[in-house]
DNA sequence: CCTGATCTGAAATTGATTTTCAATCATAGC
DNA sequence: GCTATGATTGAAAATCAATTTCAGATCAGG
């Protein structure tokens, strides 16, 4: 999957008629070979051990780069920081968030994304895209 | 319900050993008396035309003790602005929130809740809070 | 290679929010 | 009421993430 999406963003480069550069490529690598859910100061931070040159401007444009182009998703927690993570072709998933240690669970659920259709078309309302996180202690933490 | 909260707040301050002072009642009347899901600019330029006096920090200030006492939560629609609505005693509601004209639809699913509550029990998950936001364009604008 | 458009890094800027600080104010106890 | 003490206030400065600016570097294509 990291030769796929690598691929889908040499595409998107071309289409939109922009250049592949040294630093996109750098930046693609740290992204892709990373955690889910890194903050652009983590990301900037890991990078900048092997290439120190790369500047904190570039790390932002070329995040929302990956957003635009499909390979990647920007996301906020509430703690005043973005996070960027990896999305697959047509995939997605919501969160848990735990509050205390940090630690993120994915989920997925066929059953409440069928409700919100449900609400949003009693309104006439066009879901475009949604967000759906439960804020809580993990079961370690809880402990 | 105005009543009910400014006691609410009322006896806050009281526990908390602070102190009832005439920007705290002139804003919480704002805030009572205004739509729901204000940011702090709105409010501020609300209050300035009354009371020219009253600071900026003061109305953050007093709406970080608004959310705290708990007759207000604070929410983020991913505009940049922090925003706080009014809550009532227990009440929950989530959004609907159409990204071209910015109304808000306020929604309660008990489903919704019941299965967040079997995910999270799945994972051994505390849930504490939670955000569920469905973004797209409501019914005047998809038109 | 050349050329022109795109990119880059560093520094400056922005915009929201928070903090600082000296002056003012609220209130509990006399 | 009056005072002492601690909380509160407004203005300005500071902070913090994110964006913009700009001059030099780099890419792609001819
Ligand atoms: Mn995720
Ligand atoms: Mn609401
Ligand atoms: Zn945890
Ligand atoms: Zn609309």
């Amino acid at each position: 999957m990291k030769k796929a999406k690598k691929k889908l963003f040499r595409e998107f480069i071309a289409e939109k008629g922009l250049k592949s550069t040294r630093q996109r490529d750098i930046i693609l690598d740290a992204f892709l070979s990373s955690d889910r859910h890194l903050s652009i100061e983590e990301l900037y931070l890991k990078l900048r051990s092997k290439h120190p040159s790369i500047g904190y401007a570039t790390v932002y444009r070329t995040l929302k780069l990956f957003a635009e182009s499909g390979i990647a998703r920007e996301i906020h927690f509430g703690d005043g920081q973005t996070r960027y993570e990896h999305t697959g072709e047509g995939e997605h998933h919501d969160h848990l968030v735990c509050k205390r240690c940090g630690s993120i669970i994915e989920f997925e659920n066929e059953a409440i994304e069928k409700i919100q259709d449900e609400i949003a078309s009693s309104y006439g309302f066009l879901i475009q895209h949604h967000k759906l996180e439960l804020y809580g202690l993990c079961a370690k933490c809880r402990a």
